[in-house]
DNA sequence: CGGGGAGCAAGA
DNA sequence: CTTGCTCCCCGC
């Protein structure tokens, strides 16, 4: 008889002993019972009779991980502090072992431009690099050139992108050049479509796989490349543990299975800016005249800008208004001037709170007086902001002739909503688009002459230290939605010009003085970690956030930012908290919230949300 | 993780 | 003494 140590797939269980007559191999597939009811569940290994009575294992699956994926998970598990069965329960468990490798033959041949062409080959030199090219500029050709060039040598390739980018038109164009060996995945596949393109994964009839962050657990066969497009696109981050960071995972599994690894963005994150060998497209395909207009205000249509509408609709051409996601707005801003107040010791916005009459920072909890004034120039501190549902109103009131589409979370929560008001938009049928940061995600929209960008100095007083880098990356990418064809206007409402002017064909420079900012403070040199505490009874939460902490400082080595209410205060009727921390040394935090993790508390690992 | 049982408070 | 709910323990 043989015991094997099991681990429960996806569950925060420990590992469990069953026992078999057959000789299994470790981490192959398997179903136990557990109390009685059936678990899916993975063997880690061979161990001795216990002392206590075992059950048999259940079904024995002919199928085993493939060491990457097995490797991977065990870095998951270390890294973002989850249990082996959560790391593993990420992978699709069904791994072939057939190495299915055809004599490839080609689609149609892509033809690259000589900045293209350059690009690619200088990717071809890195094991891992950025390409940083603006919109427009063809990085979609670039890299379906180097899944091409994968294929030709009998490698699979992983296209990651964010979940909304993942148009029709994107499959199409896939489709008509890979044709059956690309694969598009999504979460909201159907049953049966599911499993037919896993099948296809696992037969290695597919080489490609187009998906979502998700799309990095599938059992492609003798990945070469991992391509993670808008890499700078926070939807990268999962937000339910394990928290794992899809670019960051990326970079790892390249490593270990030798693949290349492209991360693609007009507007690149600081961090991988600062960690990646760069290379560079500087101008998009057509460069058209844009004009850049900056207005004082908050976040509200000017005269002007109606004025700009209404020249720009009447030439034919299209508009879009952007403004950034209502969410709640916590946080003071000065309508007048900009000003907002920051935090002395973290460089962020700090939070308000009205019945406290404080505002306060909410990575290290340092509170002042909210001041009755701005203490720049003097006028009444606002903090009413309008929403796009609102934004579109206005406009249909003034507009009654042109068809306004509003594009948010509230409106395109399809798909095929999204593929719809699209469509309708590039027939012309759509005459100005009202919408959130969702316009800035990579959609071609062919005849935009006038965008109008509301409300940008909400974003760069957040409390967040990537507030500046959120600002510059929106403010870029929706003034590139505009001018693709011909002439544009792009009209800012800003009460800080000089901070988006400076920049404007300059986001290297920006991200240079970001990352001297940032030094000493914040990633890519130092490490963030946070944790999370949720809890029904406040003063229990409360009194465990300063259990952990105490436990922490005892340890020494990492910096304790701060620790105490989390921005949303509640949710679904549980108190949060929240420690962040920080070290120079990722495996000190590691090592650190390893030892005081009582399984209490959620553990976030380079945080992008602080809420 | 997730179910069951212990343990304590409200309940007709 | 039942009913409700939270907490904690434990599974193999």
């Amino acid at each position: 008889m043989h015991f094997y140590e099991v681990c429960l797939l996806g569950k925060r269980a420990p590992f469990f002993t069953f026992h078999s007559e057959k000789k299994i191999e470790p981490f192959t597939y398997v179903t136990v019972s557990i109390r009685g009811r059936m678990t899916n569940a993975v063997v880690v290994a061979e161990v001795e009779k216990p002392a206590f009575q075992t059950h048999p294992i259940g079904e024995i699956h002919p199928l085993v991980y493939l060491p990457y994926q097995i490797e991977t998970a065990r870095f998951i598990k270390e890294y973002y502090a989850c249990t082996f069965g959560e790391a593993l329960g990420l992978f699709d468990p069904f791994s072939s072992v057939k190495p299915a490798i055809e004599t490839y033959i080609g689609g149609s041949k892509i033809t690259l431009s000589d900045p293209q062409a350059k690009a690619f080959e200088q990717l071809i030199q890195h094991d891992s690099a950025l390409l940083f090219a603006p919109t427009g500029s063809g990085k979609t050709e670039i890299y379906m050139q180097l899944f091409d060039a994968m294929l030709q040598n009998g490698k699979s390739s992983v296209f990651l992108m964010p979940e909304i980018s993942l148009t029709p038109q994107m499959e199409k164009r896939l489709k008509i050049h890979f044709g059956d060996s690309v694969a598009i995945w999504h979460s909201k596949l159907t049953k049966k479509r599911r499993t037919e393109t896993l099948e296809a994964i696992r037969s290695g009839k597919v080489r490609i796989v187009a998906g979502p962050r998700s799309a990095l657990f599938l059992p492609l066969h003798a990945i070469g490349l991992i391509v993670v497009d808008e890499e700078h696109d926070d939807s990268y981050k999962a937000h339910n543990r394990p928290r794992y960071h899809a670019r960051d995972l990326a970079l790892y599994m390249g490593k270990r299975l030798g693949a290349k690894v492209v991360l693609g963005s007009a507007t690149p994150s600081v961090v991988t800016y600062a960690r990646q060998p760069v290379v560079r497209i500087e101008k998009p395909f057509v460069e058209t005249k844009k004009r850049f207009l900056f207005e004082q205000g908050g976040c509200r249509l000017t005269p002007t800008m109606i004025d700009a509408i209404e020249r720009h609709t009447k030439d034919g051409g299209q508009a879009l208004v952007f403004l950034p996601t209502r969410a709640n707005f916590k946080y003071l801003y000065c309508e007048n001037c900009g000003y907002t107040v920051e935090c002395p010791f973290c460089s962020v916005g700090m939070s308000l709170h009205r019945h406290r009459k404080v505002v306060q920072c909410h990575y290290c909890g340092y509170a002042e007086k909210i001041p009755s004034s701005c203490p720049k120039c003097g006028s009444v501190i606002q903090s009413d902001r309008i929403g796009t549902a609102e934004v579109a109103e206005q406009l249909s009131e003034r507009f009654p002739n042109l068809v306004i589409q509003q594009f948010d979370k509230d409106t395109i929560t399809t798909a095929n909503r999204l593929q719809k008001a699209l469509d309708r938009f590039a027939k012309g049928e759509t005459d100005i688009l009202v919408g959130t940061q969702m316009l800035a995600k990579g959609h071609d929209y062919a005849d935009i002459t006038l965008a109008i960008v509301l409300g940008l100095d909400y974003i760069l007083a957040l409390p967040d230290y990537r507030a500046r880098e959120r600002a510059q990356s929106l403010f870029v990418q929706i003034s590139g939605r505009a001018g693709r064809a011909r002439e544009a206007t792009v009209i800012v409402q800003t009460n800080q010009p000089e901070f988006f002017s400076e920049y404007i064909g300059k986001y290297d420079k920006f991200l240079k003085e970001e990352l001297a900012f940032r030094e000493g403070l914040y990633p890519p040199t130092m490490h963030l970690c946070r944790l999370l505490f949720a809890d029904k009874n406040e003063t229990r939460g409360r009194e465990e956030v300063e259990r952990v902490k105490r436990e922490i400082e005892r340890f020494g080595k990492i910096e304790i930012v701060g620790a105490g209410k989390a921005p949303i205060e509640k949710i679904a009727g549980k108190f949060r908290f929240s420690i962040l921390l920080r070290s120079a040394n990722r495996r000190d935090l590691m090592r650190v919230v390893k030892a005081v993790d009582d399984g209490r508390f959620e553990v976030d690992m380079d945080p992008v949300d602080f809420a």
